[in-house]
DNA sequence: GTATTACCTAAACCTGACTTTAGGTCAAGC
DNA sequence: GCTTGACCTAAAGTCAGGTTTAGGTAATAC
């Protein structure tokens, strides 16, 4: 068992984020004494999942309702198994989304590393689309798409 | 020369959203006639320009400074590209972060399916990480590494 | 016995990117 | 001449995800 100020050093997170989650019911098992929580393995593992599920665009509201159906037990294993599909699906086409401004990023890094050494405006635009470097093509293109 | 409302139609945007735009100083050139503002060639490719700055995760004022330098001419060259560079840096370690997102929700779409398929949790978790079958095994490695 | 420290709460505040509201101008159509 | 519709403004509201503030309790340290 842990106190909240030890978790928040565990974690590198403040003691108001973890008050936050608990408020927002991220802890639905959290047990207290003499009103001061408890924080036990169900909360860190709470915590290592809550992490994850973060970095992969979860909203808190979303992830209150996937640690209430942990704690509520195995007959919410479907439901679990298609809310993190329905993620992956999403996270998928955010990453290409992603892919596509990067690809446009080199392209315009390209585009001014030109500019830089002296190549002229006019005569580089005029380059677009088809007399790109090989190097460059791809990535404009996958921009442009 | 266009009005807001036939550029909130081409963009598929809200005229509230161009105003604002104009507000943060997305448009440093835009010019107006008796106070409507006249859309040109510079705002469109602004906009285009906008679209993708935002989807690379800039932020308004980073885009306003942008548009700055555009309009102050070739000497802000290197800004810019300093700028682009500094992003593709950024959005390459974001998107390596968001693999690692996709691997645990992979790994976590097969851990579920396991038990709807009625393997048990404890015989489950024995497997991880060595037990682990060859499909899954990356994707566990990559989000636990 | 008092100062510090860790804990608690409710409620206000913050940021970014918009959106909504309330009120006003002006040209065109009837 | 009056309604409609497109434009304008400033200011307030919205949402997520926290953070900060103000005030209170309880154990430990000196």
């Amino acid at each position: 068992m842990y106190t909240i100020g030890q978790v928040a050093e565990m974690f590198g997170l403040p003691t108001s984020t973890l008050r936050y989650y608990d408020k927002q019911g991220l802890f639905p098992e959290l047990k207290r004494a003499s009103g001061i929580r408890q924080f036990g393995d169900t909360e860190l593992e709470a915590l290592r999942v809550i992490e994850c599920l973060k970095k992969a665009g979860m909203e808190i509201k979303d992830i209150r309702l996937f640690m209430e159906w942990c704690a509520e037990g195995p007959s919410t294993y479907p439901k679990r198994k298609a809310m993190f599909e329905e993620r992956k699906v999403h996270m998928e086409s955010e990453i290409a989304n992603m892919n596509r401004a990067l690809d446009m990023l080199k392209f315009k890094c390209w585009y001014y590393e030109q500019l830089n050494q002296g190549n002229d405006e006019a005569e580089l635009k005029a380059l677009i689309p088809d007399g790109l470097p090989e190097e460059i093509k791809e990535a404009y293109e996958n921009a442009h798409a």
